[in-house]
RNA sequence: GGUCCCAUCGUCUAGCGGUUUAGGACGCCGGCCUCUCACGCCGGUAACAGGGGUUCGAAUCCCCUUGGGAUCACCA
Protein backbone atom coordinates (compact mmCIF):
# COMPACT_ATOMS: atom_id res chain seq x y z
CA UNK A 1 0.00 0.00 0.00
CA UNK A 2 1.37 3.20 -1.30
CA UNK A 3 1.22 5.93 1.24
CA UNK A 4 -1.31 9.15 0.67
CA UNK A 5 0.29 12.57 -0.69
CA UNK A 6 -1.85 15.35 -0.78
CA UNK A 7 -1.52 18.51 -1.35
CA UNK A 8 -3.02 22.39 -1.05
CA UNK A 9 -2.33 24.53 -3.94
CA UNK A 10 -3.53 28.43 -3.75
CA UNK A 11 -2.90 30.83 -5.63
CA UNK A 12 -1.47 33.77 -3.70
CA UNK A 13 -3.47 36.79 -4.99
CA UNK A 14 -5.29 37.50 -1.70
CA UNK A 15 -5.03 36.67 1.74
CA UNK A 16 -6.13 32.81 2.57
CA UNK A 17 -9.88 33.11 3.20
CA UNK A 18 -12.03 30.22 4.99
CA UNK A 19 -12.74 28.35 1.97
CA UNK A 20 -9.48 28.06 0.99
CA UNK A 21 -8.36 27.14 4.72
CA UNK A 22 -10.80 24.13 4.94
CA UNK A 23 -9.63 22.66 1.58
CA UNK A 24 -6.19 22.83 3.20
CA UNK A 25 -7.43 21.70 6.17
CA UNK A 26 -9.22 18.66 4.52
CA UNK A 27 -6.48 17.69 2.52
CA UNK A 28 -4.00 18.00 6.00
CA UNK A 29 -6.01 16.07 8.17
CA UNK A 30 -6.25 13.15 5.35
CA UNK A 31 -2.30 12.86 5.06
CA UNK A 32 -1.94 13.40 8.75
CA UNK A 33 -5.02 10.79 9.64
CA UNK A 34 -3.43 8.16 7.33
CA UNK A 35 0.51 9.03 7.86
CA UNK A 36 0.52 10.44 4.53
CA UNK A 37 2.46 13.64 3.46
CA UNK A 38 0.67 17.14 3.11
CA UNK A 39 2.57 19.10 0.53
CA UNK A 40 2.77 22.76 -0.11
CA UNK A 41 2.29 24.36 -3.96
CA UNK A 42 2.15 28.08 -4.51
CA UNK A 43 0.38 28.78 -8.33
CA UNK A 44 1.53 31.18 -9.10
CA UNK A 45 1.53 31.63 -12.64
CA UNK A 46 -0.57 34.39 -12.90
CA UNK A 47 2.32 37.28 -12.47
CA UNK A 48 -0.05 40.03 -12.76
CA UNK A 49 -2.40 38.62 -9.87
CA UNK A 50 0.16 37.11 -7.48
CA UNK A 51 1.99 38.64 -4.93
CA UNK A 52 4.60 38.64 -2.58
CA UNK A 53 2.43 39.80 0.01
CA UNK A 54 0.01 37.51 -0.03
CA UNK A 55 2.54 34.33 0.05
CA UNK A 56 3.29 35.60 3.65
CA UNK A 57 -0.67 35.88 4.37
CA UNK A 58 -0.83 32.40 3.24
CA UNK A 59 2.14 31.26 5.32
CA UNK A 60 0.95 33.52 8.13
CA UNK A 61 -2.74 31.93 7.95
CA UNK A 62 -1.31 27.96 7.55
CA UNK A 63 1.03 28.56 10.66
CA UNK A 64 -1.55 30.02 13.03
CA UNK A 65 -4.01 27.10 12.41
CA UNK A 66 -1.54 25.12 12.69
CA UNK A 67 -1.42 23.45 9.25
CA UNK A 68 2.19 22.52 8.77
CA UNK A 69 3.44 20.91 5.37
CA UNK A 70 6.07 18.10 4.70
CA UNK A 71 7.08 19.28 1.19
CA UNK A 72 7.52 22.74 -0.07
CA UNK A 73 6.68 24.98 -0.67
CA UNK A 74 7.05 24.54 -4.57
CA UNK A 75 6.33 27.60 -6.54
CA UNK A 76 5.12 27.02 -10.49
CA UNK A 77 6.86 30.19 -11.70
CA UNK A 78 10.16 28.48 -10.89
CA UNK A 79 8.87 25.21 -12.80
CA UNK A 80 8.53 26.64 -16.30
CA UNK A 81 10.95 24.34 -17.70
CA UNK A 82 9.33 21.54 -16.53
CA UNK A 83 6.17 22.01 -18.06
CA UNK A 84 8.60 22.90 -21.46
CA UNK A 85 9.39 19.44 -21.00
CA UNK A 86 5.69 18.12 -20.66
CA UNK A 87 4.47 20.54 -23.37
CA UNK A 88 7.05 19.05 -26.26
CA UNK A 89 6.78 15.58 -25.05
CA UNK A 90 2.70 16.02 -25.47
CA UNK A 91 3.23 17.52 -29.05
CA UNK A 92 5.67 15.02 -29.94
CA UNK A 93 3.47 11.87 -28.95
CA UNK A 94 0.55 13.95 -31.41
CA UNK A 95 -1.43 14.82 -28.19
CA UNK A 96 -0.86 18.33 -28.54
CA UNK A 97 -0.60 20.99 -31.74
CA UNK A 98 0.71 24.22 -32.21
CA UNK A 99 -1.95 26.78 -33.39
CA UNK A 100 -1.68 30.14 -34.40
CA UNK A 101 -5.05 31.37 -34.54
CA UNK A 102 -5.51 35.00 -33.19
CA UNK A 103 -7.22 36.02 -30.18
CA UNK A 104 -9.09 37.97 -31.89
CA UNK A 105 -9.86 35.15 -34.32
CA UNK A 106 -10.84 32.88 -31.53
CA UNK A 107 -12.98 35.60 -30.26
CA UNK A 108 -14.92 35.68 -33.59
CA UNK A 109 -15.34 32.13 -33.57
CA UNK A 110 -17.07 32.13 -29.90
CA UNK A 111 -19.26 35.02 -30.81
CA UNK A 112 -20.41 32.95 -33.72
CA UNK A 113 -20.97 30.08 -32.14
CA UNK A 114 -23.24 31.64 -29.22
CA UNK A 115 -25.31 33.37 -32.22
CA UNK A 116 -26.09 30.42 -33.41
CA UNK A 117 -26.60 29.14 -29.86
CA UNK A 118 -23.70 26.76 -30.11
CA UNK A 119 -21.11 26.11 -27.01
CA UNK A 120 -18.27 28.37 -28.07
CA UNK A 121 -15.42 26.05 -28.49
CA UNK A 122 -12.38 25.96 -30.53
CA UNK A 123 -12.97 24.82 -34.20
CA UNK A 124 -9.85 22.76 -34.83
CA UNK A 125 -8.39 24.99 -37.94
CA UNK A 126 -4.83 24.08 -36.47
CA UNK A 127 -5.53 21.17 -35.62
CA UNK A 128 -4.32 18.99 -38.57
CA UNK A 129 -2.24 21.47 -40.16
CA UNK A 130 0.80 20.04 -38.46
CA UNK A 131 2.26 23.68 -37.09
CA UNK A 132 5.46 23.80 -35.53
CA UNK A 133 6.72 26.34 -32.88
CA UNK A 134 7.07 29.28 -34.18
CA UNK A 135 6.38 33.17 -32.58
CA UNK A 136 2.77 33.92 -31.08
CA UNK A 137 1.30 29.86 -31.77
CA UNK A 138 0.06 28.43 -28.49
CA UNK A 139 -0.41 25.08 -27.88
CA UNK A 140 -3.30 22.96 -27.75
CA UNK A 141 -4.57 19.88 -26.65
CA UNK A 142 -5.84 17.25 -29.03
CA UNK A 143 -9.07 16.20 -27.29
CA UNK A 144 -11.40 13.30 -28.59
CA UNK A 145 -14.03 14.79 -30.18
CA UNK A 146 -16.75 11.71 -29.14
CA UNK A 147 -16.90 9.28 -26.30
CA UNK A 148 -17.03 10.01 -22.86
CA UNK A 149 -14.76 10.54 -19.67
CA UNK A 150 -15.91 9.34 -16.26
CA UNK A 151 -14.91 11.16 -12.96
CA UNK A 152 -14.42 8.90 -10.09
CA UNK A 153 -14.85 11.25 -7.29
CA UNK A 154 -15.07 10.13 -3.77
CA UNK A 155 -17.50 12.14 -2.48
CA UNK A 156 -19.21 13.03 -5.25
CA UNK A 157 -19.45 9.15 -7.32
CA UNK A 158 -19.14 8.91 -10.76
CA UNK A 159 -19.49 11.80 -13.04
CA UNK A 160 -20.01 11.23 -16.39
CA UNK A 161 -18.61 13.96 -19.58
CA UNK A 162 -19.47 14.14 -23.08
CA UNK A 163 -16.12 14.63 -24.52
CA UNK A 164 -18.29 16.55 -27.51
CA UNK A 165 -18.66 19.03 -24.76
CA UNK A 166 -14.88 19.67 -24.45
CA UNK A 167 -12.41 21.68 -27.03
CA UNK A 168 -9.16 22.20 -27.38
CA UNK A 169 -8.00 23.69 -25.01
CA UNK A 170 -4.77 25.82 -24.92
CA UNK A 171 -1.97 23.98 -22.95
CA UNK A 172 0.65 26.54 -23.32
CA UNK A 173 0.71 30.40 -23.81
CA UNK A 174 2.06 32.09 -26.52
CA UNK A 175 4.53 33.32 -24.10
CA UNK A 176 5.21 29.85 -23.22
CA UNK A 177 4.24 29.43 -19.96
CA UNK A 178 1.87 26.80 -19.41
CA UNK A 179 -1.95 27.06 -18.41
CA UNK A 180 -3.87 26.41 -15.16
CA UNK A 181 -4.20 22.30 -16.41
CA UNK A 182 -1.59 21.32 -17.58
CA UNK A 183 0.39 23.00 -14.73
CA UNK A 184 -1.68 21.32 -12.32
CA UNK A 185 -1.16 17.91 -13.96
CA UNK A 186 2.65 17.78 -14.40
CA UNK A 187 3.03 19.44 -10.68
CA UNK A 188 0.68 16.80 -9.07
CA UNK A 189 2.15 14.33 -11.37
CA UNK A 190 5.67 15.07 -10.48
CA UNK A 191 5.13 15.58 -7.00
CA UNK A 192 3.59 12.24 -7.00
CA UNK A 193 0.08 13.17 -5.65
CA UNK A 194 -2.62 10.55 -5.07
CA UNK A 195 -4.87 12.26 -2.90
CA UNK A 196 -6.61 15.52 -4.71
CA UNK A 197 -8.46 16.91 -2.48
CA UNK A 198 -10.01 20.49 -3.75
CA UNK A 199 -13.29 22.32 -3.88
CA UNK A 200 -16.02 21.44 -6.10
CA UNK A 201 -15.88 24.54 -8.06
CA UNK A 202 -13.09 22.68 -10.07
CA UNK A 203 -15.13 19.29 -10.96
CA UNK A 204 -15.21 21.19 -14.87
CA UNK A 205 -11.57 21.10 -15.35
CA UNK A 206 -11.31 17.62 -14.32
CA UNK A 207 -12.14 15.97 -17.55
CA UNK A 208 -9.78 18.05 -19.11
CA UNK A 209 -7.33 16.92 -16.52
CA UNK A 210 -7.98 13.49 -16.46
CA UNK A 211 -7.10 13.47 -20.31
CA UNK A 212 -4.29 15.04 -19.94
CA UNK A 213 -3.21 12.20 -17.35
CA UNK A 214 -4.27 9.81 -19.90
CA UNK A 215 -1.95 10.88 -22.51
CA UNK A 216 0.97 11.55 -20.70
CA UNK A 217 0.17 7.67 -20.10
CA UNK A 218 0.30 8.79 -16.00
CA UNK A 219 -1.97 6.85 -13.36
CA UNK A 220 -4.71 8.74 -12.08
CA UNK A 221 -5.08 10.27 -9.05
CA UNK A 222 -8.01 9.82 -6.46
CA UNK A 223 -9.99 12.72 -6.93
CA UNK A 224 -12.33 14.02 -3.60
CA UNK A 225 -14.35 17.34 -4.67
CA UNK A 226 -15.68 18.68 -1.51
CA UNK A 227 -18.74 20.74 -1.55
CA UNK A 228 -18.17 24.89 -1.15
CA UNK A 229 -18.33 27.23 1.37
CA UNK A 230 -21.41 29.42 0.91
CA UNK A 231 -22.66 32.87 2.51
CA UNK A 232 -25.73 33.40 4.46
CA UNK A 233 -27.77 34.26 1.57
CA UNK A 234 -26.44 30.67 -0.60
CA UNK A 235 -24.00 32.28 -2.41
CA UNK A 236 -20.69 31.83 -2.56
CA UNK A 237 -19.17 33.45 0.67
CA UNK A 238 -17.36 36.78 -0.15
CA UNK A 239 -16.21 39.62 1.54
CA UNK A 240 -20.18 41.40 1.54
CA UNK A 241 -20.97 38.25 3.49
CA UNK A 242 -18.27 39.92 6.22
CA UNK A 243 -14.93 38.70 7.66
CA UNK A 244 -13.77 35.93 5.40
CA UNK A 245 -10.24 35.45 5.86
CA UNK A 246 -8.58 33.49 8.76
CA UNK A 247 -6.85 36.34 10.04
CA UNK A 248 -9.87 38.42 10.54
CA UNK A 249 -10.80 35.42 12.43
CA UNK A 250 -8.07 35.82 14.79
CA UNK A 251 -7.95 39.04 15.59
CA UNK A 252 -11.84 38.52 16.29
CA UNK A 253 -10.41 36.45 19.03
CA UNK A 254 -11.08 33.00 17.82
CA UNK A 255 -8.86 29.60 18.82
CA UNK A 256 -7.29 27.94 15.84
CA UNK A 257 -9.06 25.12 16.92
CA UNK A 258 -12.15 26.26 17.18
CA UNK A 259 -11.83 27.64 13.99
CA UNK A 260 -10.68 24.39 12.41
CA UNK A 261 -12.93 22.28 14.83
CA UNK A 262 -15.74 24.10 13.22
CA UNK A 263 -14.07 24.22 9.22
CA UNK A 264 -13.87 20.50 9.56
CA UNK A 265 -17.33 20.29 10.78
CA UNK A 266 -18.79 22.28 8.34
CA UNK A 267 -19.43 19.56 5.59
CA UNK A 268 -18.51 16.82 7.41
CA UNK A 269 -19.51 15.33 10.21
CA UNK A 270 -18.63 12.12 13.04
CA UNK A 271 -21.91 11.00 14.22
CA UNK A 272 -23.67 13.05 16.38
CA UNK A 273 -20.15 14.35 17.36
CA UNK A 274 -19.57 18.59 17.69
CA UNK A 275 -16.04 19.25 19.65
CA UNK A 276 -12.86 18.15 18.30
CA UNK A 277 -9.94 18.47 19.73
CA UNK A 278 -7.08 18.85 16.71
CA UNK A 279 -5.81 15.31 17.80
CA UNK A 280 -9.74 13.44 17.69
CA UNK A 281 -9.71 15.52 13.98
CA UNK A 282 -6.40 13.72 12.81
CA UNK A 283 -8.06 10.40 14.04
CA UNK A 284 -11.49 10.55 13.08
CA UNK A 285 -11.18 12.07 9.61
CA UNK A 286 -12.02 10.52 6.36
CA UNK A 287 -13.00 11.76 3.24
CA UNK A 288 -15.86 9.17 3.09
CA UNK A 289 -17.68 10.42 5.42
CA UNK A 290 -17.48 13.85 3.62
CA UNK A 291 -21.25 15.36 2.69
CA UNK A 292 -22.01 16.26 -0.92
CA UNK A 293 -23.71 20.00 -0.40
CA UNK A 294 -22.67 22.82 0.17
CA UNK A 295 -22.58 24.44 3.48
CA UNK A 296 -23.35 27.96 4.81
CA UNK A 297 -20.80 29.51 6.75
CA UNK A 298 -21.99 30.64 10.65
CA UNK A 299 -20.07 32.90 12.39
CA UNK A 300 -22.66 32.56 15.41
CA UNK A 301 -21.96 29.05 15.80
CA UNK A 302 -17.74 29.63 15.24
CA UNK A 303 -18.45 31.54 18.02
CA UNK A 304 -20.28 29.20 20.27
CA UNK A 305 -17.82 26.63 19.35
CA UNK A 306 -14.50 29.11 19.87
CA UNK A 307 -16.39 29.53 23.61
CA UNK A 308 -16.54 25.69 24.47
CA UNK A 309 -12.86 25.35 23.45
CA UNK A 310 -11.56 27.99 25.50
CA UNK A 311 -13.48 26.42 28.13
CA UNK A 312 -12.14 23.06 27.77
CA UNK A 313 -7.89 24.79 27.57
CA UNK A 314 -5.96 24.99 30.01
CA UNK A 315 -5.71 28.59 31.77
CA UNK A 316 -1.95 28.67 31.52
CA UNK A 317 -2.02 27.52 27.89
CA UNK A 318 -4.62 30.61 26.84
CA UNK A 319 -2.48 32.98 28.91
CA UNK A 320 0.35 34.05 25.81
CA UNK A 321 -2.51 34.13 23.40
CA UNK A 322 -4.65 36.63 26.07
CA UNK A 323 -1.53 39.28 26.22
CA UNK A 324 -2.07 40.84 22.25
CA UNK A 325 -5.77 41.20 23.19
CA UNK A 326 -4.93 42.84 26.45
CA UNK A 327 -2.59 44.79 25.00
CA UNK A 328 -4.88 45.94 22.50
CA UNK A 329 -7.07 47.23 25.44
CA UNK A 330 -3.96 48.93 27.05
CA UNK A 331 -3.15 46.59 29.05
CA UNK A 332 0.34 45.52 28.89
CA UNK A 333 0.83 42.38 30.83
CA UNK A 334 2.89 39.19 30.95
CA UNK A 335 1.45 35.44 30.53
CA UNK A 336 2.25 34.84 34.40
CA UNK A 337 0.94 33.07 37.18
CA UNK A 338 -1.63 35.34 37.95
CA UNK A 339 -2.88 35.90 34.42
CA UNK A 340 -3.65 31.92 34.60
CA UNK A 341 -5.50 33.18 37.51
CA UNK A 342 -7.52 36.11 35.66
CA UNK A 343 -8.60 33.70 33.03
CA UNK A 344 -9.43 30.88 35.06
CA UNK A 345 -11.99 33.36 36.30
CA UNK A 346 -13.38 34.15 32.54
CA UNK A 347 -13.52 31.31 30.55
CA UNK A 348 -16.19 30.13 31.37
CA UNK A 349 -17.99 34.27 30.46
CA UNK A 350 -16.35 34.63 27.20
CA UNK A 351 -17.09 33.56 23.56
CA UNK A 352 -13.62 35.18 22.13
CA UNK A 353 -10.29 36.74 23.40
CA UNK A 354 -11.70 40.04 22.72
CA UNK A 355 -14.32 39.68 25.17
CA UNK A 356 -11.87 37.95 27.75
CA UNK A 357 -9.60 40.88 27.35
CA UNK A 358 -12.24 43.33 27.96
CA UNK A 359 -13.55 41.56 31.13
CA UNK A 360 -10.05 41.15 32.48
CA UNK A 361 -9.28 44.77 32.23
CA UNK A 362 -10.19 45.51 35.71
CA UNK A 363 -7.57 43.04 37.13
CA UNK A 364 -4.89 44.95 35.66
CA UNK A 365 -5.95 48.80 35.68
CA UNK A 366 -3.90 50.53 38.83
CA UNK A 367 -6.71 53.08 38.86
CA UNK A 368 -10.65 51.76 38.71
CA UNK A 369 -12.90 54.27 37.44
CA UNK A 370 -16.34 53.46 38.21
CA UNK A 371 -19.45 53.18 35.80
CA UNK A 372 -22.01 55.96 36.48
CA UNK A 373 -24.64 54.39 37.03
CA UNK A 374 -23.76 51.04 38.67
CA UNK A 375 -21.45 53.31 41.30
CA UNK A 376 -25.26 55.26 41.23
CA UNK A 377 -27.14 52.39 42.75
CA UNK A 378 -24.91 50.43 44.87
CA UNK A 379 -22.21 52.76 45.99
CA UNK A 380 -24.56 54.49 48.50
CA UNK A 381 -23.98 55.93 52.29
CA UNK A 382 -26.10 52.94 53.27
CA UNK A 383 -23.70 50.68 52.69
CA UNK A 384 -20.86 52.16 53.92
CA UNK A 385 -20.82 49.97 57.01
CA UNK A 386 -20.66 46.97 55.55
CA UNK A 387 -18.17 47.78 53.32
CA UNK A 388 -16.36 49.23 56.25
CA UNK A 389 -16.45 46.07 58.21
CA UNK A 390 -15.56 44.00 54.88
CA UNK A 391 -12.40 45.96 55.16
CA UNK A 392 -11.61 45.65 58.37
CA UNK A 393 -11.99 41.73 58.55
CA UNK A 394 -9.98 41.08 55.31
CA UNK A 395 -7.02 43.22 56.29
CA UNK A 396 -6.88 40.59 59.39
CA UNK A 397 -6.97 37.63 56.95
CA UNK A 398 -4.34 36.13 55.65
CA UNK A 399 -4.99 33.30 53.46
CA UNK A 400 -8.03 34.89 50.40
CA UNK A 401 -9.44 30.83 49.66
CA UNK A 402 -13.38 30.70 48.73
CA UNK A 403 -13.96 29.22 52.39
CA UNK A 404 -12.30 31.87 54.22
CA UNK A 405 -13.65 34.77 52.14
CA UNK A 406 -17.43 33.47 52.60
CA UNK A 407 -16.81 33.26 55.96
CA UNK A 408 -15.49 36.79 56.16
CA UNK A 409 -19.14 37.24 54.25
CA UNK A 410 -21.14 35.69 56.34
CA UNK A 411 -20.05 37.59 59.57
CA UNK A 412 -20.49 40.92 57.41
CA UNK A 413 -23.74 39.90 56.81
CA UNK A 414 -24.40 38.89 60.61
CA UNK A 415 -23.38 42.08 61.73
CA UNK A 416 -25.47 44.40 59.39
CA UNK A 417 -28.36 42.30 58.92
CA UNK A 418 -27.94 42.97 55.07
CA UNK A 419 -28.46 39.37 52.97
CA UNK A 420 -25.30 38.96 50.48
CA UNK A 421 -26.85 40.23 47.52
CA UNK A 422 -26.96 43.46 49.01
CA UNK A 423 -23.48 43.28 49.53
CA UNK A 424 -21.67 41.80 46.73
CA UNK A 425 -22.94 44.48 44.19
CA UNK A 426 -21.60 47.19 46.16
CA UNK A 427 -17.68 45.33 46.41
CA UNK A 428 -18.46 43.87 43.03
CA UNK A 429 -18.81 47.80 41.54
CA UNK A 430 -15.77 48.84 44.19
CA UNK A 431 -13.75 46.34 42.84
CA UNK A 432 -14.31 45.91 39.24
CA UNK A 433 -16.21 49.44 38.63
CA UNK A 434 -19.26 47.57 37.09
CA UNK A 435 -21.88 45.70 37.96
CA UNK A 436 -21.17 42.38 35.90
CA UNK A 437 -18.13 39.69 36.83
CA UNK A 438 -17.23 36.41 37.76
CA UNK A 439 -18.19 35.60 41.06
CA UNK A 440 -16.81 37.98 44.45
CA UNK A 441 -14.97 35.55 46.12
CA UNK A 442 -13.10 34.77 43.00
CA UNK A 443 -11.90 38.20 41.82
CA UNK A 444 -11.02 38.74 45.48
CA UNK A 445 -9.25 35.50 45.67
CA UNK A 446 -7.16 36.77 42.35
CA UNK A 447 -6.94 40.62 43.10
CA UNK A 448 -5.48 39.71 46.26
CA UNK A 449 -5.50 42.12 49.73
CA UNK A 450 -3.44 44.93 48.32
CA UNK A 451 -5.36 45.32 45.68
CA UNK A 452 -8.76 44.57 47.14
CA UNK A 453 -8.64 46.68 50.44
CA UNK A 454 -7.21 49.57 48.41
CA UNK A 455 -10.06 49.66 46.12
CA UNK A 456 -12.81 48.95 49.25
CA UNK A 457 -11.16 52.53 50.73
CA UNK A 458 -11.24 54.15 47.17
CA UNK A 459 -14.89 53.32 47.37
CA UNK A 460 -15.46 54.34 50.94
CA UNK A 461 -14.00 57.36 49.89
CA UNK A 462 -16.20 58.13 46.97
CA UNK A 463 -19.25 57.40 48.85
CA UNK A 464 -18.24 60.51 51.48
CA UNK A 465 -17.75 62.17 48.90
CA UNK A 466 -21.20 61.91 47.11
CA UNK A 467 -22.75 61.93 50.62
CA UNK A 468 -20.69 64.99 51.62
C1' G B 1 -28.42 29.57 -22.20
C1' G B 2 -25.19 24.67 -22.49
C1' U B 3 -22.83 21.31 -19.20
C1' C B 4 -22.12 19.51 -14.23
C1' C B 5 -23.38 19.21 -9.04
C1' C B 6 -26.68 19.58 -4.85
C1' A B 7 -31.59 19.25 -1.98
C1' U B 8 -33.61 16.61 6.22
C1' C B 9 -35.45 22.05 11.41
C1' G B 10 -33.48 29.38 10.11
C1' U B 11 -28.10 27.20 10.06
C1' C B 12 -24.43 22.82 10.58
C1' U B 13 -25.87 17.92 10.48
C1' A B 14 -27.43 12.26 12.15
C1' G B 15 -30.11 8.94 9.09
C1' C B 16 -27.17 4.86 4.56
C1' G B 17 -35.50 0.32 3.05
C1' G B 18 -38.51 -1.47 8.46
C1' U B 19 -35.23 -0.03 15.37
C1' U B 20 -38.27 7.07 13.62
C1' U B 21 -44.11 10.06 17.38
C1' A B 22 -37.12 11.88 12.09
C1' G B 23 -31.93 12.39 16.60
C1' G B 24 -27.87 16.01 17.99
C1' A B 25 -25.64 21.00 17.80
C1' C B 26 -26.01 26.50 17.05
C1' G B 27 -29.86 30.14 17.37
C1' C B 28 -34.47 31.48 19.58
C1' C B 29 -38.23 30.99 23.80
C1' G B 30 -39.34 29.32 28.82
C1' G B 31 -37.67 27.33 33.68
C1' C B 32 -34.04 25.81 37.49
C1' C B 33 -29.40 27.23 39.83
C1' U B 34 -27.67 32.03 41.77
C1' C B 35 -23.77 37.53 44.81
C1' U B 36 -24.25 40.27 39.06
C1' C B 37 -23.24 38.34 34.21
C1' A B 38 -22.16 33.99 32.39
C1' C B 39 -21.53 28.65 32.82
C1' G B 40 -24.32 24.36 33.88
C1' C B 41 -28.91 21.69 34.03
C1' C B 42 -34.18 20.90 32.47
C1' G B 43 -37.99 21.81 28.89
C1' G B 44 -39.97 23.99 24.32
C1' U B 45 -39.82 25.88 19.03
C1' A B 46 -38.56 24.07 14.21
C1' A B 47 -37.25 19.92 8.72
C1' C B 48 -37.51 15.04 5.10
C1' A B 49 -38.88 21.08 -1.59
C1' G B 50 -43.21 19.14 -4.84
C1' G B 51 -45.10 15.18 -7.91
C1' G B 52 -44.83 10.42 -9.85
C1' G B 53 -42.99 5.49 -9.55
C1' U B 54 -40.25 0.71 -7.32
C1' U B 55 -41.48 -2.07 -2.76
C1' C B 56 -45.43 -5.61 1.85
C1' G B 57 -42.83 -1.08 3.58
C1' A B 58 -39.12 5.05 1.45
C1' A B 59 -36.27 10.74 4.44
C1' U B 60 -33.51 6.56 2.52
C1' C B 61 -33.79 3.54 -4.52
C1' C B 62 -35.48 5.54 -9.73
C1' C B 63 -37.76 9.49 -12.85
C1' C B 64 -39.77 14.37 -13.57
C1' U B 65 -40.60 19.35 -11.79
C1' U B 66 -38.96 23.27 -8.80
C1' G B 67 -35.16 25.67 -6.24
C1' G B 68 -30.01 26.60 -5.25
C1' G B 69 -24.84 26.27 -6.57
C1' A B 70 -20.59 25.57 -9.98
C1' U B 71 -18.52 26.27 -14.69
C1' C B 72 -18.18 27.76 -19.71
C1' A B 73 -10.49 32.22 -20.99
C1' C B 74 -3.73 32.48 -23.97
C1' C B 75 -7.41 33.31 -14.83
C1' A B 76 -6.29 29.94 -11.36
Amino acid sequence: MTSIRTRFAPSPSGYLHVGGARTALFNWLYARHTGGRFILRIEDTDKARSTEDSIKAIFEALEWLGIDWDEGPFYQSKRTEIYRQYIERLVRTGHAYYCTCSPEKIQQMREKAMAAGDKPRYDGTCREKNLGPQPGAVVRFRAPYSGTTVLKDVVKGNIVFQNSELDDFVICRSDGTPTYNLAVVVDDLTMEINTIIRGDDHVMNTPKQILLYKALEAQLPVFAHVPMVLGNDRSRLSKRHGATSVTAYRDMGILPDALINYLARLGWSHGDQEFFTREELIQKFDIAAVGKSAGIFDPVKLQALNADHIKASDPASLAPRLVPFLARTGIEARPDQYMAKVIATLNTRSKTLVEMAEAARFYYLDQITFDEKAARKFLKPAVAPALEKLLAKLEQLDEFSDKSLEKVFIQVMEETGLKLGKIAQPVRVALTGTSVSPGIFEIIGVLGKKRVTDRLEKALEYIRERSG
